[in-house]
DNA sequence: ATCCAATCTACATTTCGATGACAATTTCAA
DNA sequence: TTGAAATTGTCATCGAAATGTAGATTGGAT
């Protein structure tokens, strides 16, 4: 089940893809103009964001651009009439994982989530809440319990690394992919800043004598995540 | 490297795509029409192919869905003027991975392609398991299971010795290409070193009382992994 | 002003991977 | 057939590089 925001002022359109994409058992919500898509993006944290680029009181390049800047873990897709070359140039540079000029058959559009999704597995929406053993998650809230019982809160950064490993977990996910996920291409934080909050997270599933969840690093890659079924 | 077979009739746009591609570092061919397309398919394997739609002999949607009834270890993108819905659709149902709409800028369909390139890194990659007889490697996971059941890690370069020769089974490789696929053309590690990881190796895969999987040195030239089926 | 997440710095610790000595094996010429 | 030369196998060892960790510092939000 994905988590999608629609940005799309033609109501005829909004609509019917809203309709469609629940249709399919998907968490939806439409938003009509900037201002009403910031409050939901904010609100919802959708990992899907179809975006019109014409909108009544913003541009839709600006709005994802903005929308990036606080998240790098949704795929964008821009829907947009304008067909011209330098457009879908800077749509591409901002993260777009697609650009579909109008008139586009709906078919269309599924067809290339489709594709989307089956290549990025990483988005597809976890449970509300996982468990593992004593261990529990809720990426949603924040929050972990641990081995003994107690609510741990994680602070933003702290859960998008638990998340990303936990969403490739048994692969070993390079130390490069995961600065490039959680900060971004152009930032480079220093080198153990990763590390530190690896400690947080290992004392977090360490606490869990079974070690139903594991985090080990795999020398000169990066980290893995190990989930132990019984 | 990719192997890419272009398919396009206008002469500027495909030789400046030819030139682009191979200043890549890509093997890449260019087929001005149809029948020449499909000499040079069956003659290549590319795995990647830029269609046409609008050819002279043929239509690149109908040649594009004939490539694909005899392989489908490719990805297909068609560049086309063509701009309605319906053939769009069609292109995507034939499991084009993208259609791109003339004109585009150069730099689009570069976008585009890194994108591909980036999550479909399955050119090349591996089954996340791989069995034989009581031996398992889980390459991803920087894993394997020995002939008693234990799962070993591997470092990341026994595992990309082991990777390589194991993509090139019953071929033997030469120490020179070992050292410098896994070292780089500028290092030179001493002779012993590769042996050594060899050592670790063999005490996995002879672990196999089958001996579903060898290594065997061959005098002077290098090693050759090989795979016993029963 | 205070809190807390995020980041950085400095230092401790671990282990990978390269090396070289030596043994074993194969090759090939005499 | 024999033995020297070349190649490969094995082991213990060491240093550098990667990682672990505890605090200090920053900087934004309330």
């Amino acid at each position: 089940m994905l988590n999608i925001l629609i940005v799309e002022d033609e109501e005829n359109l909004g609509s019917t893809l809203e309709e469609y994409l629940r249709g399919l058992g998907h968490k939806c919500v439409w938003a009509k103009s900037g201002s009403e898509a910031t409050l939901l993006f904010k609100k919802n944290s959708p990992n899907l964001v179809l975006m019109d680029i014409g909108l009544p009181d913003t541009n839709g390049l600006k709005l994802a651009s903005l929308f990036r800047k606080e998240r790098k873990d949704f795929v964008l897709l821009f829907l947009s009439a304008l067909n011209d070359p330098e457009t879908k140039v800077e749509a591409l540079e901002i993260g777009a994982e697609d650009y579909i000029t109008k008139p586009f058959a709906l078919k269309e559009l599924i067809l290339r989530l489709e594709r989307i999704l089956k290549t990025q597995a990483s988005f597809e929406t976890l449970p509300e809440e996982i468990v593992h053993g004593p261990l529990k998650i809720w990426f949603r809230r924040y929050e972990v319990k641990d081995g003994n019982g107690n609510i741990i809160a994680l602070s933003q950064k702290e859960c998008a690394i638990l998340e990303l490993l936990y969403k490739k977990h048994n692969v070993a996910v390079p130390r490069e992919e995961i600065i490039e996920k959680i900060w971004g291409e152009d930032k480079f934080p220093s080198n153990r800043t990763v590390d530190n909050y690896i400690v947080k997270l290992r004392k977090w599933c360490e606490s869990d004598p079974n070690r139903s969840i594991e985090i080990q690093s795999i020398r000169s890659i990066g980290y893995k995540l190990t989930i132990n079924h019984e």
